[in-house]
DNA sequence: CTCACAACGCTAGCGCAGCTAGACTCCGGG
DNA sequence: CCCGGAGTCTAGCTGCGCTAGCGTTGTGAG
């Protein structure tokens, strides 16, 4: 049965080089650009090829989505153990945050904007998703004071994704989001 | 020169017909369904007609969200001058515009999903984006302290608007939109 | 009253999208 | 050596946004 289990491998390595190359593509031209043509192309395989590994075009945005919640989980994690104390956690998560926005508007943009089937209250709730809300929960929780923590979290969260998502779309001023992080900052450790 | 002047008369009203015949459609089926083609079917006219008025889809969409802010404004104010008191105002802004979100989803959507071009920030904004954010300003300022108000107020609004994205999209817990909505009001008014 | 003309709307079609039916190739097992 | 099936490809479907170019029709001058 070796030989199965070499195709299976190989499977695995062109689903994965598929997520890698949908990322690529979309981080240099675009998420406009991306269509299964161009990708077939790109992974040197017919167009049939991603129909075999996905449901359709928005399954594999989904997946980048997903590597992207992973990676967003990681960072948050990163900054949250690195700081020492609440505020300075606080202040740093945050920062990591949009920082990570910054660095990856067109990931940010397939986890938010492009991917809507993944829900997070649902039981069904992948745990990329999971991990990024708790390493939210972990910062956000504690100066929640007398509140629920958990939808303390969910507000202090939208403050953070409208933020983004306003400045991203030049609804607010721009140069100024400094100002308006700081600003979030201090506001929930009132 | 009266037949000239009917005939503006009767293109602006054709203009009129595509936007509220876009908005229609994208109300009852979705955005995605709204075409050219169906676009042109439901206005009667064939589709090179609505490159006469816009410039192309985007720009009926535009249209679309334009309203939609107009609409936005005028519910604010309205909430705004029928509460008496900081307190009070705050609160029924809050929840006017979250109503009007709900209300409204793909109105919204268009507003701040699909029509991206429209800035804030740039000299070009328009009068009905002005408007929306000045109605937030005039009961937001009043709790910003010693901080800017300006500041205050984007922060506040990205709170607002990020609490009624990532509820529509199923990222938050559902039945706790009240729970959050009384939070952030409690918190903005620390 | 006639008629040239310009404004206007239409038909037809281009290139590209997502997706799929069905033919072909090639390799492992008997 | 050949059969069977897994895996891949070619070709093509429908529908998208958009546009070139051809009537048609109503206007205003002669």
């Amino acid at each position: 049965m070796s030989v199965q289990e070499r195709r299976e491998r190989q499977r695995a390595q062109r689903h994965q080089l598929i997520i890698d190359v949908a990322r690529q593509l979309a981080e240099s031209e675009g998420w406009e650009a991306v269509t299964t043509r161009r990708l077939a192309e790109r992974i040197e395989y017919s167009q049939p090829v991603l129909y075999s590994h996905f449901k359709g075009k928005d399954a594999i945005v989904e997946a980048v989505a997903l590597e992207g919640f992973a990676e967003l989980a990681a960072r948050l994690e990163d900054a949250r153990t690195g700081a020492t104390g609440t505020h300075a956690a606080l202040a740093a998560v945050l920062r990591a945050y949009a920082d990570f926005a910054t660095a990856n508007p067109v990931l940010y943009d397939a986890m938010f904007a492009r991917a809507t089937t993944l829900a997070f209250g649902a039981p069904n709730t992948p745990e990329p998703l999971r991990a990024a809300f708790a390493a939210l929960a972990a910062v956000f929780a504690d100066l929640a004071g007398d509140r629920d923590p958990e939808t303390f979290t969910e507000v202090a969260w939208s403050a953070l994704h409208g933020l983004i998502t306003l400045n991203r779309d030049g609804r607010l001023r721009p140069d100024r989001q400094g100002q308006r992080l700081a600003l979030l900052v201090a506001q929930l450790q009132r």
